[in-house]
DNA sequence: CTAGTAAATTTACGCGCGTAAAAAAATAAT
DNA sequence: ATTATTTTTTTACGCGCGTAAATTTACTAG
């Protein structure tokens, strides 16, 4: 690898001995050059170590392969761990995948999709903040770029949602509980970020309805996505004031649960199956961590898997055929049932 | 907000009446052209929604106010946290952050640095991957931006190191655990991919001689980040083979002490102070997560406020002077006891 | 009011690349 | 070898912006 700076697109030119139109077109598509003359760029590749800028090319390029993903939140291992699975199908489609966290704040979920757009994104694969999200704005970016929305649904907005189906999990685990013991309070925040959160809600409502349960609601305040921090501070309110009126507490979502858990182990509940438990708790979601709890957690899992790979199906429909879709798509794939040790 | 369309600086040139070149000037540094200039152009931009092409102004400035934050591995909380940290000062010091992670891949992690070389960073900052980086393509980077490393240093490489005192951190924990009961043994992996490990390694056999304590090291086998599946694999075999010497266990890092607390748990160890406990563990980093264990987990804190704080400093002291300074200079912070439940 | 200075405008070019059109060259078919 | 076809080269322009030099305009001081 003689590199002697080789600085643009025209240096490599000179030197590999091919013209720059022609080295252009090989990096849109090394297919559509002569077998010959790609033999004799590859060689020059590997000498002469270049590679094109990647912002002028997405510059002036009318569409790109690019895929935009963006998540609410970085910080939390559960988006992270789902980027990095919808990331992995954006690359074997032969995108590129960019990835964007949002930090829990509606702005910034502008500002990166604006970003998004000037790298003139073949499609955005986007997991949207919820309920503070700016639904306009997103739309309208939708109007520009083939969007789909992923994990938490708005309305009308984007070509297509991929979720799970909170009526479907949430009405596995609370009938499980119900089999295995005393029926379940719910707990979870008043005012969720998370549209996730009103569909648990109501679907452990129906739920509990359906099997003959008086459904108790624990709605905890808080805001923001500290839900470790906020199912601790607020699980122990609960267990010290005495307010369960049942031994089995269903959280809303993995992170409240591991919050409530850590809240149980200090206040000296014994929580499990046993005997000599005195409390039983689950969550929602089969967060990364919901493995290492003590006990482990009893969770239902997104099958994100799934989720990851049809968003990404479905938008690389969109991209090929560049018709956008008449009738928006919703589709809903199924929890599983994770039992472990907590419930 | 009456957007019509205002595509390009030349549209908005027009809209607003006042020349492109003056317009750029403008964004470039605000206080740079005359206050009834500004005041003319920042009502225009309440008028039109107009931001510059963030890409094209870097392909054209010698030099932004773009600061690249490159982290190892975003799915880890701890790092996400970290960067989050470093974020904000670099944003309060009026520069544009852009967060990369590696995912554990040295390439992933040239291919983040060469991509920030793109947009004309004023500076990096940069926890390195650590042992599997390639050093040698970081160095030459350094050599064309300003780079301080911070969490995990390559001998000789960036501006600066900024980081956390393994010796005095590691002899803090050790003495106290070797003053509130017997000397702990040392977890910790064969083959970490973190330098730090390393360092708390021998810092770990310096303090117990120190203390005339026989070391113990525990060198568990397995590869990557995936730190407390190895913790919790490693650990319950440890635990069933009895391999055990002593009571107390220090972990090389927090989440493979989660893991191993969770391997504790489910193979029935009590893990605590208390005279029921069989165990005690100990961690090290105060990960975000440790706080949520059952029991807590007692920890050293790095100070990781102050590490950002530092390594923003530095390096902004290195864009504003200009100059590289001779002399590399290695800060490290001394690290805090988090005494809880588990040690 | 004039001179002097500071700031804005005009003009023109460059960044690294895409892309279209016309001309030239290489390959394939007859 | 000749023609038809595909591929490459040449040429030229554009993207959205930075920036430099020369010129014009606006402000400040006297």
């Amino acid at each position: 690898m003689s590199d002697s700076k080789i600085r643009n697109m025209d240096d490599f030119a000179s030197v590999s001995g091919i013209s720059r139109p022609t080295i252009s077109k090989y990096f849109n598509d090394a297919q559509s050059v002569r077998k010959s003359t790609r033999e004799r760029i590859e060689k020059a590749l590997e000498r002469y170590d270049y590679k094109p800028n990647f912002y002028a090319m997405n510059q002036n390029r009318r569409l790109t392969k690019n895929v935009g993903i963006v998540i609410p939140y970085m910080a939390d291992p559960f988006f992270a761990e789902i980027a990095r699975n919808v990331e992995n199908h954006v690359i074997s489609a032969g995108f590129r995948p960019v990835v964007l966290g949002s930090h829990g704040d509606p702005e910034q979920e502008i500002d990166n999709l604006r970003n998004l757009q000037l790298i003139k994104p073949a499609g955005v694969l986007l997991a949207p903040l919820g309920r503070l999200s700016d639904a306009e704005r997103i739309a309208a970016f939708c109007e520009e770029v083939p969007t789909v929305l992923f994990d938490a649904n708005i309305d009308n907005i984007g070509e297509a949602f991929i979720g799970s189906d909170n009526n479907q999990s949430i009405g596995l685990i609370v009938d499980y509980l119900c089999r295995t013991g005393r029926p379940p309070a719910f707990f979870e925040m008043l005012t969720p970020p998370n549209p996730n959160a009103f569909k648990r809600r109501s679907a452990y409502v129906r739920a509990m309805e359906g099997l003959g349960h008086k459904p108790e609601l624990i709605q905890v305040k808080g805001e923001g996505w500290d839900f470790e921090e906020i199912g601790f501070r607020e699980g122990s309110q609960v267990i010290s004031d005495r307010l369960l009126k049942t031994d089995t507490v269903l959280c809303s979502n993995d992170r409240l649960a591991i919050g409530f858990l850590s809240a149980a182990y200090q206040l000296g509940l014994r929580v499990g199956l046993g005997d000599n438990c005195a409390l039983r708790v689950a969550g929602h979601d089969d967060h990364p961590f919901s493995r290492y709890t003590c006990p482990t957690l009893t969770t239902v899992s997104q099958d994100y898997a799934a989720i990851a790979a049809r968003s990404a199906e479905t938008l690389f429909d969109l991209i090929e055929t560049e018709e956008r879709s008449k009738t928006r798509e919703v589709t809903l794939f199924e929890g599983r049932l994770v039992m472990r040790g907590s419930a």
